[in-house]
DNA sequence: ATGACTGGTCGAACCAGA
């Protein structure tokens, strides 16, 4: 089975784009971040035709998250248990996959803007609520999946230049430490599983010419926990669909699990 | 050095993204 994730940088301007690539790629699970609309606005009736249950957490003008999968889900959760948050970041649900259970956790982690303002302060509990959330769900869930739009560049070869924004915004230490504590709870980067070609990145910049140029980051991922990796076939990011007409600034990253013995 | 693009909200220039 497939799962993927994509930031579509608003549902509304880039339906059309999902619906597309859903036909090229029939995923079975695809977590979506910045749906930028409302629970109201959401197309459930054109993906339930392709095919898609849909669970939504949406927010008006920014943020918004949703899974789409092709079999029902149940024990939908919305937001950081515990961690009271007026922004729509996280949705997690549960998937019955043919090998068990599987427990997705999709998250539109926040921007942070840069070190020593406010947002990177929010930033910095937003990722520790979800560490000690995660812990829980994790042992609840043996078979977890966390991805999304994690807005951190894990390494050095996670970015087109690790000198010149060392320090800035997706690069940080402390950003970087976040990103070691969730492996610290038993998560594992599946895209470091298999040999990637070298600058590797599921983000680039509308400016300056960023994707022509290969000027971007690794910030979108999909990990997993240790029980599924002796299950993980392969992990992509999917370039196509950034090259479209009017594209997200982010690229689909797809998973593809084994179904298990 | 700062700007650059793009989407959303408006109903003109913002904010926010990364």
């Amino acid at each position: 089975m497939k799962i993927a994730t994509w930031n579509v940088n608003s549902l509304t301007a880039r339906l059309q784009h999902v619906l597309d690539w859903l036909i090229a790629n029939p995923v079975d699970v695809l977590c979506l971040q910045e749906l930028k609309m409302s629970d109201d606005k959401f197309p459930l009736d054109v993906l339930k035709s392709a095919g898609y249950e849909a669970a939504v957490f949406g927010q008006k003008t920014y943020n918004g998250v949703a899974i789409l999968s092709l079999a029902p889900m149940r024990d939908v959760a919305r937001n950081i248990g515990g961690f009271t948050d007026d922004q729509s970041r996280v949705i997690a649900a549960t998937v019955e996959a043919p090998a068990g259970p599987l427990r997705i956790v999709n998250g539109y982690f926040v921007n942070g803007q840069a070190p020593g303002t406010d947002k990177f302060e929010y930033k910095m509990g937003w990722l520790r609520a979800l560490r000690e959330w995660l812990h829980a769900e994790m042992a609840a869930h043996p078979n977890l999946v966390l991805l999304g739009d994690f807005n951190i560049a894990p390494e050095d070869r996670d970015s087109f230049d690790p000198v010149g924004l060392a320090e800035t915004i997706h690069h940080t230490t402390e950003e970087r430490e976040h990103f070691k504590a969730l492996l610290q709870l038993g998560l594992v980067d599946s895209f470091r599983l298999f040999e990637q070609p070298e600058k590797s990145f599921s983000w680039w910049d509308y400016r300056m010419l960023g994707y022509q140029k290969n000027r971007g980051l690794r910030i979108d991922h999909i990990l997993v926990s240790e029980p599924l990796v002796p299950r993980a076939k392969g992990c992509i990011i999917d370039r196509v669909p950034r090259k479209w007409e009017k594209p997200s600034d982010h690229a689909p990253v797809v998973l593809d699990l084994d179904q298990g013995v």
